[in-house]
RNA sequence: GGGCUGUUAGCUCAGUGGCAGAGCAUCGGACUUUUAAUCCGAGGGCCGCAGGUUCGAUUCCUGCACAGCCCA
């Protein structure tokens, strides 16, 4: 890895190259500071597409960008300059720029730098739209080397760290971002044109709800309190319902304190969005809708290909029941067990050791989860969850010990999480001190009490659905991504040797 | 947290118990339509870090760091 502060042999032939620049040919490339670029490389592309070899543009182009690819020859010279929307060739030649402009160009310009161009748009004999360069500038200089040009930056841990260099060299890591830019547009323009408001609640809490998960802890100095990162919008959404907002949104960063794995990171963007008046079903007709328009303005059409197979997207999505799914994909049967001991016994018979399980209806959520989930790669819509594993979400109301809730499966994995929301303070109340009684057991992901959450049902809050759905995950498969480091931009990695160590331990000098 | 694998030049990678390698990149030279341009020449290394074994370790062993994958 290009480590900071390391001084390689290309870095002091560039330094020294600087001082010169500014010695002998008197110009100073960092005091640049604007450029006048009139066009892109892709427009161009699109504009003049229909040149014929050797023939030349008769309007005058400009652009910039970042010299990816250098090839002198004697007396003309080709470059290819990439700037956001792609790469474009340039051609120098000596009778076009003179003496003075290319022996600049020859002399100073490396590959790395980033140059504003100008010129007439022509395709070569070898059939390249092409720039014929009539002037440019040196707007930047790279002192550090380029990766290279055929094999690229391959190194996961580089590509994650110095994700400017990924960006930079990997055209494939830019589009994935592109997309997932888009996708949280989309998000915001269908819910906006279905009256849904976006808002903000806060991601500094006193206490950290809404979700099965363990806090960061943060500590605020004035207050002299400690705070939680939110793990989770949620309860704060609902008591925007309760105050009197129908139809509100949040997009934005969710944190827990727990492993990192290739769809996990510690801090996760979800869209959490609730819905007055409206009940579970309705969110699974309306994300149905909104995820299906989302999948066929990305990739244009309703399947795609996402780890060897093939996802299709076309509504209706599949419905399960819980107790449904665990029959079909694992073979067991919840209409014949009796007891816990009962689903421990057939647990262990196909290779899972029930830890966690306090009860049937917890024991049948862990088996969901270690043996059906996996197999749901069609989209599909898991209903009929335990109230004892869904302390947020309404009861069934012909089966009160399950929940009028559903999480979405695409790939294998959990992609949405949504209910009919409890909305009964003495209900609520309730299991909220059953979470208590988890927490004091040990179960850290247990729901602390929200005595002010409470208070906000006690004065009523309408009949509502509301959902959470992991943005990067979805964005992962609508990219082909295998892991959710590809779609944040900087995943948390642990500090870098020699860079960023002094992180560790000198929280005090910092207060 | 556990297991496996990796860490060698700016990048992509070979390699060996006995002088550290290639391609690209870089530097010098030639070349006025190239496409991974070509040709001639040159420089560039804490072989992740720390110990151990050995006459000798980049190589073998142990520990540590970081990363990737799998599992929990």
């Amino acid at each position: 890895m290009n480590k900071l502060g390391e001084i390689d042999e290309i870095y002091r032939q560039r330094l020294v190259k600087l001082e010169r620049l500014k010695k002998e040919a008197g110009y100073d490339p960092f005091k640049v500071d604007r450029y006048v670029k009139a066009n892109s490389s892709q427009e161009i592309k699109d504009r003049f597409g229909y040149l014929k070899e050797d023939e030349v543009a008769e309007e005058e182009v400009s652009l910039a960008g970042r010299i990816m690819r250098l090839r002198f020859h004697g007396k003309a010279s080709f470059a290819h300059i990439r700037d956001e929307t792609g790469d474009i060739q340039l051609y120098f030649q000596y009778d076009k720029l003179g003496e003075e402009k290319y022996g600049f160009f020859k002399t100073w310009v490396d590959t790395g730098d980033i140059l504003g161009v100008k010129g007439f748009p022509f395709r070569t004999k070898r059939g390249e739209l092409s720039i014929w360069v009539t002037d440019f500038s040196l707007l930047s200089k790279a002192l550090r080397a380029l990766p290279e040009k055929w094999h690229g930056l391959k190194d996961v841990e580089t590509r994650h760290r110095q994700r400017y260099l990924d960006l930079m060299v990997n055209l494939d890591s830019r589009r994935k971002f592109v997309i997932r830019s888009k996708v949280i547009k989309l998000f915001r323009e269908l819910l906006d044109a279905r009256g849904f408001m976006e808002v903000e609640t806060p991601i500094l809490q006193p206490i950290a709800t809404g979700a099965a998960a363990k806090p960061f802890i943060t500590y605020h100095n004035a207050l002299d309190m400690n705070l939680y990162l939110r793990i989770a919008p949620e309860l704060y959404l609902k008591r925007l319902l309760v105050g009197g907002f129908e139809k509100v949104y949040e997009i934005g960063r969710n944190f827990r304190n727990e492993g990192i794995s290739t769809q996990h990171n510690p801090e996760f963007t979800s869209l959490e969005l609730y819905w007055a008046y409206a009940n579970y079903e309705d969110m699974i007709k309306l994300f149905e809708d909104i995820l299906s328009k989302i999948v066929r303005e990305i990739t244009g059409g309703l399947k795609l290909e996402y780890n060897g197979m093939e996802i299709d997207f076309t509504p209706p999505w599949r419905r399960i029941t819980m107790k449904e799914a665990i029959k079909l994909y694992a073979g067991i049967d919840f209409d014949n067990i009796g007891n816990l001991e009962e689903v421990k016994a057939i647990a262990k018979s196909k290779g899972v050791e029930l830890e966690k399980a306090d009860s049937l209806p917890a024991a049948m959520f862990e088996l969901f989860e270690e043996l059906v989930e996996e197999k749901l790669v069609q989209p599909t819509f898991v209903i009929g969850y335990p109230v004892e594993v869904s302390p947020l979400a309404k009861r069934n109301a012909g089966n009160p010990g399950l929940t009028d809730r559903f999480e979405l499966f695409i790939a294998g994995f959990e992609v949405a999480n949504a209910f009919s929301e409890l909305n009964d303070p003495i209900d609520q109340r309730r299991r909220f001190e059953e979470q208590a009684k988890r927490r004091e057991r040990g179960d850290e992901e247990a729901h602390p009490m929200d005595e002010d959450f409470v208070r906000a049902l006690e004065y009523g809050m309408p009949p509502a659905a509301g959902i959470g759905i992991g943005i990067d995950r979805f964005v992962m498969i609508l990219t082909g991504s295998t892991s959710i480091r590809e779609v944040i931009l900087f995943p948390h990695l642990r500090p870098e040797r020699g860079i960023d160590e002094d992180g560790e331990g000198d929280t005090e000098e910092r207060t």
